[in-house]
DNA sequence: GCCAACGTTGGC
DNA sequence: GCCAACGTTGGC
């Protein structure tokens, strides 16, 4: 593994994905502390996101994917936690990954702190949104689970989530 | 369920 | 190192 470099300008902000029949904002609120460990990422420039650039307080969009309305649900923190992700070494869990070891880890986990649900910003209202045009998440084919988010997109959003939705 | 787009794998 | 095949993502 590269060593990791310097930490960059902070805070960051970033949109995270998951797939709400997963893990929702709901089970987000729930969870002791409102924080849940992040895993389950199996993409290295995500990792890497995880490892080199992510740090606690930074923030997040917390994305639904996959599901009937995705969407920004809510807004989040980075709450520290790094360390191998855990179920890279069960041999039960989906995310099982036999090329790695306690000794050589490939997958990092962090953890994510709810700061509050928020209204549900479409994706479908994301898109028609001038100012989130640059917003990596709705580039054309991304895939990623993390994106970086600027503070311009960031503010937009905040702005766009005091608005009433689109009807 | 479809399928476009992408990342990873592995033969050569 | 190339690149075709394959598996996955994720909106629709």
């Amino acid at each position: 593994m590269p060593l990791a470099s310097p930490p960059p300008p902070w805070p960051n902000h970033w949109l995270m994905k998951s797939e709400p029949a997963e893990v929702s904002i709901d089970h987000l609120a729930a969870a002791p502390g409102q924080t849940l460990p992040w895993t389950g990422v199996r993409n290295y420039q995500a990792r890497n996101f995880m490892r080199d650039a992510m740090r606690p307080g930074d923030g997040v969009l917390f994305y639904h994917s996959s599901c009937a309305e995705p969407g920004i649900a809510g807004l989040a923190e980075i709450a520290g936690g790094l360390q191998p992700d855990t179920t890279q070494f069960d041999s039960a869990s989906p995310y099982f990954d036999a090329k790695s070891t306690p000794a050589q880890p490939r997958w990092l986990q962090l953890d994510v702190r709810l700061v509050r649900k928020t209204r549900l910003l479409a994706l479908r209202e994301m898109r028609q949104a001038p100012e989130l045009a640059s917003m990596q998440v709705l580039q054309r084919g991304n895939r990623l689970s993390i994106t970086p988010v600027t503070p311009a997109e960031w503010q937009a959003v905040l702005a766009l989530l005091q608005q009433a939705p689109l009807a």
